[in-house]
RNA sequence: GCUCCCGUAGCUCAGUUGGAUAGAGCAACGGAUUUCUAAUCCGUCGGUCGCGUGUUCGAAUCACGCCGGGAGUACCA
């Protein structure tokens, strides 16, 4: 039961009486923001009584003397400008919880109309370890795919892996002459990762070296305007003064790009050069970076030696993949790499060129759109296909194979004009019936607000990202089992098994609480906090819970089965039962536009309001015998809500803590 | 140059397609434990919602213009 959308419609009714759109003004009703108001109110009848001229009071009260709300609502109340406010029955609220109580899916009922949902999220490089960059993808694409399953649409979700782009080039190329066997031996992901960032430092070091004179040219040209500009008179016309400090700011930030530039091609330089190994590597592979490119295109080609290794490259790095994904608790229905659709991209070419829709362009081959001045290429001067291309053949695939009504991309904001050209292209080549959607999310920065680059160096990997909270989270329940009154109740592997729990949905919570659309700053101490707004409140509320059980021996299985009643005397009784009814709410709230956070605010909500029944309501010294079977009803009902919805998020429940 | 995103409390962020007195967490300060887990609860402090103009009954939210920060922008994905 979703309350918002049954007074909706409810409203609605009444207001096709007065506009042809009675809908949008029925999405005018929301939670009341102040409890005095009530729990719901509508704010439509303001902007009806503009346009028909009427007294938006009057008028509040005609509709609210209409709209047959006595079942669920307290006579409806009009006040302010025009504001109709509601308030829910006490009995319908107890009516309702008992029902939920009693419903396995808490209240949530599966959507009417089924859609075929395609997820597309975390997307990793095999040949690259995975780092902190995949978390966001990965945590709210998992989360997405299971809360709108979870709503009853049919969904898929698929891994689009990297595994046959350049990178895979790079590491043949450093298989083939920088190989340590032994090293491969023992851990063969670990080695190739190795490889990768070896050849990677190379041929950066070559285009540094290359870049650097050139670069420190323009460095010195751009400090002699700088100061130039700097050294003119200040103009006396204010218009004049404007534009030249804006030409100094300019000015002085080109100076600043190219000041970087020329040290980050310094360090680099400098990196190799310590270390005369590398040295004499680097002067032995000057065309490291072409060669590398050759490999790529040998694979491409159908090589045998390149095809065999990299067969023989990617059950290993599968597996690592997977082992995260596992420790993660991700799993993937699909995971159709770019591989996968390498024979199509072809027809996918030749079938936009026969639409007139890629034309030649420079030797490459793309599709312009109208009023976007970038070209959506699809195939290369040198004939290699791009991501665009790979892009493409896998939305003709899950339209016309896995008959998909709506595509999820869960990627990071900056590609956001590939998405535009690529749904713009999909569209006129065809695709017009399905709803593709780049579920965009900030870029990870570092702590100093600077984009946290991949290339850096300083690259957390996701497996120390993992260690380290799991390690802090041991810590704190060591701590804290240690302190209990009664004395510790925890033996290590059990310390352990919450110490994952806690720590690794301290990570995931952190990422998925915030706004997906805003940047996401990286820092320890906020992703693995495990006081406040964290996983860990509501894994707490959780375990409270299972102790209220434990102590009083209470069987949830049967306490539902059996004919125990909740009822609402208390106001954080009435409070928190109101809010375990909005669940399926909160999940709607999710599904309108991809937003996982609308669930941690709903699960915080949820435990804070737990938290306030926990301290003034005992449950099994209550009063009366009905009162205890009403609140263990009521506390039952809360640790099912919060873990269903904690696992909606991937996150896991422990019993005790 | 063009396109896009961001600017809300000391810090990190919410703010549900315009609603009533802008909310959390952290930090700071003060309380609460003979009572089901104090990883908690209750309270205090803290804001020209970057600035300006406009749209209207009503703006953090919409439009336009500034200021400040960031991203993307032809063959990497």
């Amino acid at each position: 039961m979703n309350i918002l959308h049954e007074l909706r419609t409810r409203f609605e009714r009444v207001l096709s009486d007065y506009s042809p759109e009675p809908a949008p003004l029925a999405q005018q009703i929301r939670m009341a923001q102040d409890a005095r108001f009530g729990d719901y109110q509508a704010n439509f009848t303001m902007a009806l009584a503009k346009s028909r001229g009427a007294n938006p009071q009057e008028l509040a009260r005609e509709i609210a003397a209409k709209v047959d709300l006595a079942d669920l609502c307290e006579p409806p109340e009009v006040a302010g400008p025009g504001f109709i406010n509601l308030r829910l029955r006490p009995e319908w609220i107890v009516a309702q919880s008992n029902r939920q109580a009693r419903d396995p899916r808490c209240g949530v009922d599966p959507v009417a109309q089924p859609l075929k949902v395609i997820v597309d999220y975390s997307s990793p490089n095999v040949a690259k370890p995975m780092h902190v960059g995949h978390l966001r993808s990965s945590v709210i694409g998992d989360a997405l795919y299971r809360i709108l399953k979870y709503l009853g649409h049919e969904v898929v979700s698929d891994n689009h892996i990297g595994d046959w782009g350049t990178q895979f080039g790079m590491i043949i190329y450093g298989y083939k002459h920088f190989l340590d066997q032994a090293a491969y031996q023992a851990n063969p992901v670990g080695e190739l990762a190795r490889l990768y960032r070896l050849v990677n430092q190379v041929e950066g070091y070559h285009e540094a070296v290359a870049a650097l004179p050139g670069l420190k040219d323009r460095f010195a040209a751009a400090e002699r305007a700088h100061a130039a500009a700097r050294a003119e008179p200040n103009p006396t016309d204010k218009k004049a003064q404007e534009q030249r400090k804006k030409q100094l700011k300019q000015l002085a930030s080109e100076e600043t790009t190219l000041r970087d530039e020329v040290a980050s091609a310094t360090k680099k330089v400098a990196a190799v050069e310590a270390a005369p190994q590398l040295l004499e590597l680097a002067r032995r592979h000057p065309q490291i970076a072409e060669e590398a490119r050759l490999e790529t295109a040998r694979l491409h080609s159908g090589d045998a030696g390149n095809t065999r290794l990299w067969n023989q490259f990617m059950p290993e790095c599968l597996a690592a993949l997977n082992r995260m994904y596992d420790r993660l608790g991700i799993r993937f229905d699909m995971a159709l790499g770019e591989s996968h659709y390498q024979p199509a991209l072809a027809a996918v070419v030749e079938d936009l060129k026969q639409k007139g829709l890629a034309v030649d362009s420079d030797g490459a081959v793309c599709v312009f759109i109208p009023g976007v001045e970038a070209p959506f290429i699809v195939r290369k001067r040198d004939g290699a296909f791009t991501y665009a291309t790979t892009d493409l053949a896998t939305i003709r695939d899950r339209v016309d194979r896995l008959h998909a009504d709506l595509v999820l991309y869960v990627v990071d904001a900056r590609q956001g004009d590939h998405f535009k050209l690529l749904f713009e292209t999909a569209q006129r080549w065809g695709y017009r019936s399905v709803d593709l959607r780049h579920v965009s999310f900030g870029t990870i920065l570092g702590d100093d607000r600077r984009p946290y680059k991949t290339r850096s160096g300083d690259v957390v990997g996701l497996e120390s990202l993992i260690d380290e909270a799991v390690s802090r989270a041991r810590r704190i329940v060591d701590e804290n089992d240690e302190r209990k009154p009664q004395g510790a109740d925890l033996d290590d592997s059990a310390r352990q098994k919450i110490a994952e729990a806690v720590g690794i949905g301290a990570i995931k919570y952190a990422d998925l609480s915030q706004n997906r659309e805003t940047d996401y700053i990286f820092s320890w101490d906020k992703m693995l906090a495990l006081t406040g707004d964290t996983a860990t409140y509501m894994q707490y509320a959780y375990a409270r819970v299972c102790g209220i059980v434990r102590r009083g021996e209470i069987d949830r299985e049967l306490l539902r089965q059996g004919s125990a009643q909740i009822q609402l005397e208390h106001p954080a009784e009435r409070a928190l039962a109101l809010q375990l009814l909005r669940f399926h709410e909160a999940l709607d709230g999710v599904a309108l536009d991809f937003r996982p956070n609308v669930l941690t605010n709903w699960l915080f909500e949820t435990a804070n309001r737990f938290s306030t029944f926990f301290e003034n309501c005992p449950v099994l010294k209550a009063e009366t015998e009905s009162l205890k079977q009403s609140r263990l009803l009521l506390a039952d009902l809360t640790a099912r809500c919060l873990e269903r919805g904690l696992s909606l998020l991937g996150i896991e429940t422990i019993d005790r803590m």
